[in-house]
DNA sequence: CAGCATCCAGACTGATACTG
DNA sequence: CAGTATCAGTCTGGATGCTG
């Protein structure tokens, strides 16, 4: 491959698409925690509000990370699911819990011991 | 563990390290490029000005991920170097451009072809 | 070379209220 | 339940110019 094939930087493009704020948590929290629900998620993001988590669904539905499914029913249902693209972004996340439960272990942990994100994940469902 | 032992998400605690514009680049030119001086990184990361290089570079230190060091020579020379910390954010820059050179590989790339990030950087020097 | 100071424009975010 | 509308405030980033 030469240089010019590439048109924009790999990780810039990353960036994009996962760098606003509350996308990563709510990324985690259908990833990791299999949320599929609106007020799902408004709950259990930390600190959004609904306008912020109706204009990053639309972002993301938009950048095909997930998609969107209306079931018109009484009251109505709306389900947000994963794309094969969206989840292929699980590795980014768990480097990041990585990082920080072992290199950030005094700001994340109150016992401030470094860890594996996987053990934490083990035990905090 | 028990979930109580958790101060904050690690997750969102990385993205609090790095969420910030230009801090992925600014990382990405020193971890895979090794540059070192503040000119160096104003040239090479894409749109950034003085005053955000200026202000990102504080915050990497204040955060633990650089150091800075000051030649008193003439001209004055400053050289910015990784700490262990900072290093150990390579896996998660690694990821980001896997992600993009394998599933965004329309916007990446001229040819559009997926490939590994790895084969990226061994030709992008 | 390696920045800092100032000023400004625009993007982003939040609170509140309302709808089908 | 799953949002949208409006308004206001904050935060960020960018242009320009200056310093040791």
């Amino acid at each position: 491959m030469s240089k010019d094939n590439l048109k924009v930087c790999p990780i810039y493009n990353t960036f994009d698409l996962i760098g606003k704020k509350f996308t990563v948590l709510i990324l985690r929290n259908m990833i990791l925690y299999h949320h599929t629900r609106f007020n799902e998620l408004l709950d259990s993001v930390e600190e959004i509000n609904s306008k912020t988590l109706s204009l990053r669904l639309r972002e993301m539905e938009r950048d095909g990370l997930i998609t969107r499914h209306v079931y018109p029913e009484m009251p109505l249902r709306v389900e947000y699911a994963l794309t094969e693209k969206g989840k292929n972004l699980k590795p980014i996340l768990e480097q990041m819990g990585e990082f920080s439960t072992r290199y950030c272990a005094i700001n994340v942990f109150r016992d401030k011991k470094p860890r594996h994100f996987k053990q934490v994940l083990e035990t905090a469902h």
